[in-house]
DNA sequence: CTAGGGGACTGAACAGTGTTCATAATAAAG
DNA sequence: CTTTATTATGAACACTGTTCAGTCCCCTAG
């Protein structure tokens, strides 16, 4: 904690400068200021100004630490995942492991407002973040599953993960847009779906009591249970499509 | 098919006013220009005074019918399912069914520039595309399936195909502004992948050649095919969790 | 035929965006 | 103290979505 507006005492030989010590610019803290903003303002106001305002500074500045907007985002994606643990492979309860990796995951992209958004369109494949995909592929790996389902494992989980989260955040969104609160929304979309005309929506119809949950922790349990049961089945199968290439179509 | 280039025989009395029967604005011809600008200029360049301007138009006017750039976007959106068919439900060949229909829709997705960024962040749920819901949801309800497992089923397809095809497009737009090809980008991937120590990412050097396929059919189909084995193995049991709510955690 | 009402369209403006660049202020090095 | 390199500034450019007073034109009523 520093006091900044503290006059200099006159024992101290003052500075020769305005602002004695002023914090240096840094990535660091541009990341933090961008932060700021994305509580406060959302993805789409994101933006340099409201960055550089933060800091107070002005707009130009940020650009000698920072080339782009671009990567400014990008840095903010890389910071999401510091201090997140993912344990050592434990062949005997990958299922769980994965199951709690999922979990604090969302958790993540859910803890600060649109983070899905940031999260949607970046691909963790820059060294700092590579760690993260090797252990993540190392407990997936501990299971013995087939080379080539490992390979789109971790793929198919984080898109299910970020996407769910998406969706989430959009209806977050909207509803708070709308004034209104997730309980009344919910119910709004229900009944909707209640009114629809039976005979051209019967389905639509009959699912409209749980096409959406008072909280979506069971859906999302029950999709991550699905994409498990799916990798699961290959455990002991041979790598499937050795001859690919040729034979993924029609038959 | 009208011809709008031809000029008035002189038999037919001219009309007082020079444009001629000028070709009136409307929401389509404004969807129309859009996708134009769409597919010259990308998703990120697409603005309203771009489609103006391809209209021949002030940007004004589109504000008369069209109440903002989500309402064109959403539009857009609308547009992008037309003609899309789903079969008649077939409890035999479900699993078929709905391979046939993911693979169309990534074909879909993929046939336009962007289009799947122009899809991620909409959701299904107005009066027009709830047909096409419906009809999936038919498709899937034939094999059989627990009624919750049902009711998540068509989002977690929709959520699979949106994000692979995402990630695809994410790709291509890469190699487009490093001005390289597909081919090139994969090996350099796959070499880097390869290239990484072996005491720190042993999982990723020994995944390094499949990480990345010549083309992403194969990488499709896989995971496809590991959310049906998973859907399929809930074929007969119970509907799971009727006591929701409470218990869907730690155990 | 004229008068007028109403919808479609225009042009200009507002407030904001990402990015660049010559210039100024500052810090470190000689 | 002087030089040099870095860092920050302010103004500018070329855009963006959106609004609004006014204009044009067509159709209808008288």
């Amino acid at each position: 904690m520093t006091q900044p507006d503290m006059p200099t005492p006159p024992w101290e030989r003052p500075p020769r400068r305005r602002t004695p010590a002023r914090v240096p610019l840094t990535r660091e803290r541009i990341v933090d200021a961008a932060f700021t903003i994305l509580d406060r303002e959302g993805y789409d106001r994101l933006s340099m100004r409201q960055v550089a305002a933060e800091l107070g500074v002005a707009v130009s500045a940020l650009y000698v630490h920072v080339r782009d907007k671009d990567d400014l985002l990008q840095l903010m994606y890389t910071r999401m995942f510091e201090g997140y643990e993912i344990p050592e492979p434990d062949p005997e309860h990958w299922q769980e492991q994965v199951r709690d990796f999922a979990r604090r995951a969302r958790e993540r992209l859910l803890s600060r407002r649109d983070l899905a958004k940031l999260a949607m369109g970046h691909v963790p494949f820059t060294p700092e973040l590579l760690p993260y995909v090797e252990r993540l592929m190392a407990v997936l790996g501990a299971s013995g599953m087939p080379r080539r389902v490992l390979a789109i494992s971790g793929d198919m989980l984080s898109t299910y993960i970020n996407g769910f989260a998406l969706e989430e955040s959009l209806w977050q969104q909207r509803y708070r847009e709308a004034h209104t609160s997730w309980h009344k929304l919910r119910e709004e979309i229900n009944e909707y779906f209640a009114s629809l005309p039976p005979d051209r929506f019967p389905n639509l119809v009959a699912l409209a009591d749980i096409m959406m949950d008072e909280s979506n922790d069971y859906r999302f349990e029950l999709g991550l249970e699905i994409i498990l049961r799916g990798l699961a089945s290959y455990i002991g199968e041979p790598d499937p499509g050795e001859e690919h290439g040729e034979t993924h179509g029609e038959s």
